[in-house]
DNA sequence: ATATTGCATTTTGTATACAAAATGCAATAT
DNA sequence: ATATTGCATTTTGTATACAAAATGCAATAT
């Protein structure tokens, strides 16, 4: 049994965490009574939770028929990545606009650890990348913005496949973008993040080349 | 009593309607077991409504205490244009790399009905500007793309706040992005949908300020 | 052997009961 | 007069009962 506030948030957590890890498999029917008897809870707060991911379009309802964990298939990974060019672009743009030198280095901040020549610990990477593009976001103050991109991020975390590119190639892409935003040059901060995420999302679609014409 | 194969889809519609004419008002508090009976329904199916609506950020839940409906002020309104241009402009973008004469002749017929000399019915001019952007988005065949602007949409329409310039100056530049779409300028295509934005939002900014220095 | 039907079982959707927390207000203290 | 306390009332959060729909499978028909 979770304590909380609302029982509901925990169990969100939960399930995200058996998506992620693959307790519960994609496609798969999730049966309300058989959950929530695992997470030793009811159908009430089980629901809201079930609801929530819903609208982050993790799970998918057919009505009187149950919930289905959705299936991300590529094309649908590759969707995310136009629509992060987008958004982060904008974010960028918005903060080259501000020019804030409190941003400046709170985003310089996640990358400093590489910038020693020592070679770089991919995890440690992976994780500050996520807050670099969080923080990009978070900074704006644009509230509808962040929703967005954390409906987004969601999908992304989910599909859980790491780094696309490595830390040599993309660290000084990083800090571009940065010195863009510092030097207030809006049009470029948005045109490098763009750039750096279309990078990956090219990768992306070549592997899929590279398999399907095997 | 309303029925349907879920209550919550009729329940949510109806408390969208209610918080667009006014009979739900910005800031209250929504007591579940007073709307429910207003309704007609228990507070289970209830709640799944108020819940979706949550998470389109219309309604606000604070653990405990009860649901309140946001209030909008016109910064979240603005920030709501910021994201617009982010999105719709991709989706210009997109729809332009697909230099599809179907879906042109699809965004053109929207505005087809007002290109005689006519006076133009500023109602229907309004519906008509409302299906060219949805369009737009519907057509790139992105899908979170299309999530993420639905939720925008919401926003929009629940401030409900019509059209922001009059349709002489705006149905040039629709065509004009139809246009871009239609020899497939990318780069244009974007850029006048984001002009176009731009525009209204510039205009509610000034207003805002016009307000305030008086 | 395959398709169809009917029925028992499972599961969803809704209403509701109940405990715990929040709220509002009168009584009391300062 | 204003602040504080205590208690009745209201409201939320959760569990659960029940009806209606969906499902699965055995029995029967083709």
């Amino acid at each position: 049994m979770i304590e909380h506030t609302d029982l509901s948030k925990p169990i969100y957590k939960r399930l995200k965490e058996m998506i992620r890890n693959g307790e519960l498999k994609q496609g798969e029917k999730l049966v309300q009574e058989k959950i929530a008897e695992r997470l030793g809870v009811s159908r009430t707060p089980l629901m809201k939770a079930l609801l929530a991911l819903e609208n982050e379009y993790l799970v998918e309802s057919k009505p009187r028929r149950g919930m289905y964990l959705r299936v991300l298939d590529r094309k649908e990974i590759i969707d995310i990545y136009v629509c992060r060019e987008a958004i982060e672009g904008m974010a960028a743009r918005v903060l080259a606009t501000k020019k804030n030198m409190s941003h400046v280095s709170q985003l310089k901040a996640c990358f400093n650890p590489f910038t020693s020549d020592t070679d770089i610990d991919v995890d440690a990477y992976a994780k500050a990348d996520e807050t670099f593009h969080s923080l990009l976001i978070k900074l704006t103050d644009n509230t509808p913005l962040d929703k967005i991109y954390f409906f987004n991020d969601i999908h992304d975390r989910v599909v859980g496949h790491g780094l696309v590119r490595a830390p040599k190639d993309t660290l000084k892409e990083h800090f571009d973008i940065i010195e863009a935003i510092a030097i207030g040059d809006a049009d470029k901060a948005e045109a490098l993040t763009r750039l750096h995420i279309n990078k990956s999302k090219e990768l992306l679609i070549n592997q899929h080349k590279i398999k399907t014409s095997e």
